[in-house]
DNA sequence: GCCGAGGCGGACCGAATAGTCCAATACAGC
DNA sequence: GCTGTATTGGACTATTCGGTCCGCCTCGGC
């Protein structure tokens, strides 16, 4: 311990805003490469030309590649907490959910269910590789999952769902049926596969409401 | 075309026992490692030393990695069918769909969720990257949703499934849970939402039988 | 404007790894 | 047995890629 404190006499190094600048545009050049080639088959030259940025930037922020991915790994996971925060936070209906589902379909649909979710190809990809990182998309799989719960449980203390309903294994249903989703359309090149699984699982959820109605989901 | 005639005036090449022995080796151990540690990280050196051969014979059976890659995708997807052949072909009642899922848990389980499914790893890992890997990959995954949806059509025609369900949609809702429910188990090392993954699908399911039972999915 | 630390450019290095080559061997068909 | 081809061992090569290093630049604080 007090080897390291002489290594480092200075726990927290001071850091400019430039160097917060470029920190983040590496993060964000990772993100994009890693999103379309994986994380494997990006390479730092790749980042570094991407970035704008040079080698020594990149050991300067980071102290090597897993650490860079461990990084990346928040980045993102803090990227769709915000997205999926803002499209979940206010959600109190079944039609909230619907919305929120054409929405996810809507944006793979974009490039035809390419690249998938950004999360969920990191999980397959690392967590038999990198304890930390599997650690790290556990919990934000978690988070996001809570999100979903919580719009249940709001639903179900205002009546809309029923008591018996399992807010917990409902959200953690329909994330599967998502990442499910994501990989079926991503391997097809097709997004049907993902909404037919969405709507499995909004078919489920319904059956859990008080005042079930003969709506289709869209 | 003429070319490659004249490049190679044997359209097959003769080929021994041996020599099929050693690729199906070679493919025995690709699959073994790559498995574990993913496509991109597994070398050539790790296969050739797994199999027990020689560089020379890597090379002898399979033009370069990606031919090797491309193999093992069907390889493995023969596998899995083969297996799912074995557990599906019979498959007449909603209780043989429960026994499908209890095995496919179990097996999972036997690693607590870690390595995922064969294809599914694959798919995420492959299909932005080799479009005749992707294309493989997505014919197995359409073969096995119809081993499922042909066992649903056997249910419906026997009165037991309802006619306004849909086979060919509940077979890919119900893989959607299953890839999804590898996914999460894979990613927070606990088979658990991989079960309420595959109850949620089972449910679905169940919500079309023409006489619903009371009891609980297992 | 001087000083020191943070920030930076990019050449360089060494290990890992895909891929090549050739001589030696085993085997199928005659 | 003889012959040609399939098969094999393993050293060798080329290249990619993660990681290092060192001198220079930039900028905030004094």
């Amino acid at each position: 311990m007090s080897d390291e404190q002489v290594a480092a006499p200075t726990n927290r190094r001071r850091i400019s805003q430039r160097g917060i600048a470029t920190r983040e545009r590496i993060l964000e050049a990772a993100n994009r490469l890693m999103l379309v080639r994986g994380v494997n088959a990006t390479t730092l030259d790749d980042i570094r030309e991407a970035s704008q940025t040079s080698k020594s930037q990149l050991y300067h922020h980071f102290a090597d590649k897993q650490e860079l991915v461990r990084a990346l790994v928040k980045y993102r996971g803090a990227l769709v907490l915000q997205r999926e925060r803002a499209g979940l936070e206010r959600l109190r209906s079944f039609s909230g959910l619907v919305r929120w589902r054409n929405a996810l379909v809507q944006a793979n649909s974009l490039n035809n269910g390419k690249y998938g979710c950004g999360l969920g190809s990191m999980a397959l990809e690392l967590s038999d590789q990198d304890e930390q990182a599997r650690s790290s998309l556990s919990e934000t799989f978690a988070a996001w999952e809570k999100l979903i719960s919580d719009g249940l449980h709001r639903m179900q203390d205002s009546g809309l769902l029923r008591h018996d309903a399992d807010p917990e294994k409902l959200a953690t249903g329909l994330m599967a049926a998502l990442q499910g989703g994501y990989l079926l359309a991503n391997a097809s090149h097709d997004i049907a596969p993902m909404e037919v699984a969405l709507d499995m699982a909004l078919e489920h959820i319904k059956s859990f409401l008080t005042q079930p109605s003969g709506e289709p989901t869209r």
